[in-house]
DNA sequence: AAAAAACTTTGCCGCGCGTAAAAATTAACA
DNA sequence: TGTTAATTTTTACGCGCGGCAAAGTTTTTT
């Protein structure tokens, strides 16, 4: 279909297809924006000769250019990895490029993020920040040039933050463990993020309000080896005995994955069933979390809500020109998944 | 630290800086190509005032640029993940900007990702195609214009191929099965890619090699939801007592995760011990597989090898400047994890 | 200390496209 | 058919940086 003649640039294509530069770039700049027979004429010739214009000389040019940032600390945790997914589908729907970069749980690359968004010029960007370990004043400063939204973790004063309401979840799910058999201790998370803190308070206040002694199990270890964390930490708990309850809340799927795996190393049957030795619950609804064994009770993170709102505050803040978005905060509801392990 | 006064360019830098614009340039370019003496002063500047040259406008105009490439189906696939996560690195380190596209699976979206790829000039490229669903002719196309590594699946006739030898590692893994017990039945995945179809050849060879009968149990379904597929199947063939063997092996560990669910739901005691029921075996040492109940014995993919070996192929023709890579394959031996489940 | 080598500065053009203003064309309407 | 509004063309400049050649400077070599 294509042409043989290659073309360079828009000046080419311009020549080509009979049609003046300027109308070309007001064309990809918004194809709706010229007279749909010159539409029809500029695409035809764009088939024909297979043209796109340069990536780096349009956004180099433009005062707003259509690209999202999105920082996120490990792309191969599956809870990032869904929330990207979700956010780059909507992009592309919108006409948006979306440029992930990883911190790798590091400060100074996600410093190093910062900057490099800063200078592809993006329209906006979703961070999930590292919390704990981030550069809180350098995102301030970044939030304040660029409209951002932060997802996952919140970071006091730093713009919109969209993610689950962690005291509806861990209310929703230590109510129904209660209910249903021993009142739950609660497995920590390491203090990677804003969620660590927010969820063991969550489950001291739930624990408080149904008139229970709320019991906390530290995590030994840090970092995002959640998995490793959990099977050590149930290994130990399970050795010494000391399991304040046999039903046992984690901060998180992955840490409750691990705890499982420690679990079934011991002999220790998990379950609401009557043969059952301990209940064992997370807290985000893992991708894999329905697979395990046995399939994990948990609260459901809504992924797709928490891309879609970050996304939806983003493009609103981005046409109507507001550079600084006021703080706010979107809390998102969570559903218990009852399954079997509690 | 950073000054007030706000750099807008290399022009204005170079002011401030009292060092020439070609220099500074020349630096950005390559910092050991300048005097020491002279890059202190431009570091030290750089430092007091905060500047970054403009992405794009390097990116315009330099003829080499320092990008690369990477397309994969799914960045959710923890595969994936960690191959994209260790090229992210070298990639750092090298001085150059890794950009991660995802096809989300479909052909249509991985060809958009080619020409976007092509449209920001990238150095190279390292592509994980979808296999069957590929516009082979696109990525044939891509690769002579674009020095491309291809990595995890192969295309016929196209440049390098960095991957697993599937049949080295489906050997080990098919002896010891056979050696330890009964020998394995095999459970297909669908045929997303290259994979799917060499680790069937790789098993059948290896078993006829040992003088026994394969046995194929075809997977029902497609698309990459491999726990999924491979959970129904699971109760399907318990159901049924259709089994040919008690040891099973999947053709990856996804598929094994969901079989490992299947038989723990239909209390079926999974395991190389006395009194379990049946074997399963995996194939490509998934991040949670060691935690699985009971830990999944399987053969590992060389992650870093596969990720490294990619790049440094892809380096050597950036560097020699050539534009063709060579057609070869680089086959990568995967080693026995030997856990408990087979 | 002179000569050679290595580096830096000056000056200038090019990259591919955005964008603005005025002139020319086209379409819509009475 | 003439008028008006909408669109396109013409013309021209700017963006921020790469790269080249010639001239000037510093460092190294002998």
């Amino acid at each position: 279909m294509a042409d043989d003649r290659k073309i360079r640039n828009m000046e080419e294509f311009s020549e080509v297809s009979g049609i003046s530069r300027p109308t070309i770039s007001k064309y990809f700049n918004d194809p709706s924006s010229v007279r749909s027979s010159t539409r029809d004429r500029i695409e035809q010739a764009i088939k024909k000769y297979d043209y796109r214009p340069n990536l780096f000389a349009i956004n180099q040019n433009r005062k707003l250019t259509r690209n999202i940032g999105i920082v996120v600390p490990h792309i191969v945790d599956p809870f990032f990895a869904e929330i990207v997914r979700h956010i780059e589908t909507r992009c592309i729907e919108a006409g948006y490029w979306a440029i992930v970069l990883s911190s790798h749980g590091q400060a100074e690359l996600e410093a190093n993020a910062l900057d490099m968004l800063r200078s592809l010029k993006v329209a906006g960007a979703i961070i999930a920040p590292l919390g704990q370990a981030s550069d809180e004043e350098l995102i301030h400063q970044f939030a304040s040039e660029v409209p951002t939204v932060l997802c996952d973790s919140r970071l006091d004063g730093v713009g919109v933050f969209v993610g689950t309401d962690n005291f509806q979840t861990i209310d929703l799910i230590v109510d129904y463990l209660s209910r249903a058999g021993d009142p739950p201790c609660f497995v920590e998370m390491p203090p990677v993020n804003a969620n660590a803190y927010e969820r063991k308070d969550a489950y001291v206040r739930s624990m408080e309000r149904l008139g229970l002694d709320p019991k906390i199990i530290p995590i030994v270890g840090e970092g995002w080896d959640f998995e490793r964390l959990g099977y050590e930490q149930g290994l130990r708990l399970i050795a010494s005995r000391e399991l304040p309850s046999n039903t046992i809340l984690c901060a998180n799927d992955r840490i409750a994955i691990g705890m499982l795996a420690a679990a079934y190393e011991k002999g220790l049957r998990v379950g609401r069933g009557p043969g059952s030795a301990i209940r064992i619950a997370g807290h985000d609804d893992h991708p894999l979390s329905r697979f395990t064994c046995p399939p994990l009770t948990t609260v459901s993170q809504d992924y797709t809500a928490i891309a879609d709102r970050s996304l939806h505050i983003l493009f609103d803040a981005i046409e109507h020109n507001d550079a600084h978005i006021p703080s706010s905060q979107v809390r998102l509801e969570g559903k218990l998944i009852m399954r079997i392990s509690a």
